[in-house]
DNA sequence: GCGAAAATGTTATAATTATAACATTGCATG
DNA sequence: CATGCAATGTTATAATTATAACATTTTCGC
């Protein structure tokens, strides 16, 4: 398997460069060999196809990996995010325009957007836009840029400015760590600007994270802890973060139990 | 089957909102039902949702819709499109900074990308981006703004400025009607800033249509015919398409046969 | 509570897709 | 031109997914 096989991924990856599905039976006629071929090919050759129920899609493209494997670990992940997103949710009111970070947690998050009557979304994450733009009722905004694919989001020298000329209600912000002396940081540091211009422009400022992310600290600094209205994580999770926490009072943290106020 | 089963397909949507799939098998046991009842909410109920091969997606997601059922019409438009983007990929280099337009004639030119070692895309649609950010060797910037549905692409006052800092090589336009003496028309008024910007900066310009657009004239005029340097199209509509073509000579258009310069 | 109708579950069966085994073709090498 | 090996095709069989039929449960009006 060599040469040919690896032209005939080649041609079909072409096909489906710009997305769709292609049914086994039609690639084979594509390239003039039969079904087993085009299967021996994607099993001996690695590509970036995936056959999916006997189609042919792109496994880079959103639709196609499994997000919710219930054998998998991520069975255990994918609650605790959608949990913190459902009450994240509840601060969002009708007619809202939010900014959305980018990154995983707050995925979750879109799915809720589909209640409401009319909302705008503004973003700099090619996912989330992705996910966005098939809801009839929210209004997109996309920040472009560069693409930078490690984040799947956009950065750009006017990012800041873009982000100033759109009145924004609710920022939510996710992050990679969270440290209580050493304030809130991200991996990447074309992601620092967006969030500190929705931070600094936006009226209600969310902080999602969970557990994880609690005595973490990454490369790119963006925030201090004070700088959010309401932080949004896991119940459990909620005191530790807030041992030395000296900064103002937290509204609204939707933590009903097992938090106290300890400083 | 109404309440139940549209919250249990509310439930799903939201969970596959941000991508991936979900085995009915996961499904069901997410909802607390049967296999058989999300099969019989999926085809009572009309949703985004979509099953494929055991797999629920999101309908509206480019990765679910068939690309190219053989059985189906598009067999006969696909291929031709593919045939004129094959023929337009041929005047891309290496290292070339390509503007790339919406719409789905030239989405099949992205397959093409995978076969050069460097490149650069600056595109307003969000279809391409998603494409091309799939694409390792290519540099992706995304023209931001407010999203318009209708042609997957986005919109903005400053996407002039946007493109005139940008040092684009070639423009790849696309187009829904063209017309001797009207010029060159498309659907959408927010199309329009980028198309021009596209066209005033790129040193190279390439308009890429099929045969059905000849002779039609849509609500939003760009340019006219002798803004292009190379026509990409059908063999057999070139003639009819320089009936009363009267600018200056085009050069390079990769009809090789049968076409005459009639002026 | 009773009975009808809707909703859901269960089972059987058909259709499709996946895997494995073996047959055939085609190409390169001596 | 025979030989051997890689590539592909064919067929059989297993596994999965889809459909249909019927059983059971739930819901709601009376």
């Amino acid at each position: 398997m060599n040469d040919r096989s690896a032209q005939r991924l080649a041609l079909l990856q072409e096909t489906l460069a710009g997305g769709g599905t292609l049914h086994l039976r039609d690639a084979a006629s594509l390239c003039g060999v039969s079904e087993m071929t085009i299967r021996r090919d994607l099993s001996t050759q690695s590509s970036a196809l995936a056959l999916l129920g006997g189609r042919l899609v792109m496994a880079s493209y959103p639709s196609s990996t499994p997000a919710y494997d219930l054998a998998e670990q991520q069975a255990n992940d994918y609650p605790l995010k959608h949990l913190l997103c459902k009450r994240a949710a509840s601060f969002i009111e009708e007619g809202d325009t939010l900014f959305i970070d980018c990154g995983s947690t707050l995925v979750p998050l879109l799915g809720q957007l589909g209640n409401f009557h009319e909302l705008t979304v503004v973003t700099y994450a090619l996912n989330v836009a992705t996910a966005v733009s098939a809801l009839p009722n929210v209004r997109l905004v996309l920040l472009g840029g560069l693409f930078y694919a490690s984040s799947q989001s956009f950065g750009s020298d006017d990012m800041r400015a873009a982000i100033e000329r759109i009145g924004i209600n609710k920022a939510f912000i996710s992050a990679a760590g969270v440290d209580c002396t050493r304030g809130v940081s991200c991996f990447h540091f074309h992601e620092v600007a967006p969030k500190q211009a929705a931070i600094a422009c936006a009226s209600q400022r969310l902080l999602v994270i969970d557990a994880s992310k609690i005595g973490m600290i990454r490369p790119a600094y963006f925030a201090s802890l004070n700088d959010f209205d309401i932080v949004v994580t896991n119940e459990d999770a909620a005191p530790a973060l807030f041992t030395h926490f000296t900064g103002r009072v937290l509204t609204h943290l939707p933590v009903p139990s097992s938090f106290e106020q300890s400083c």
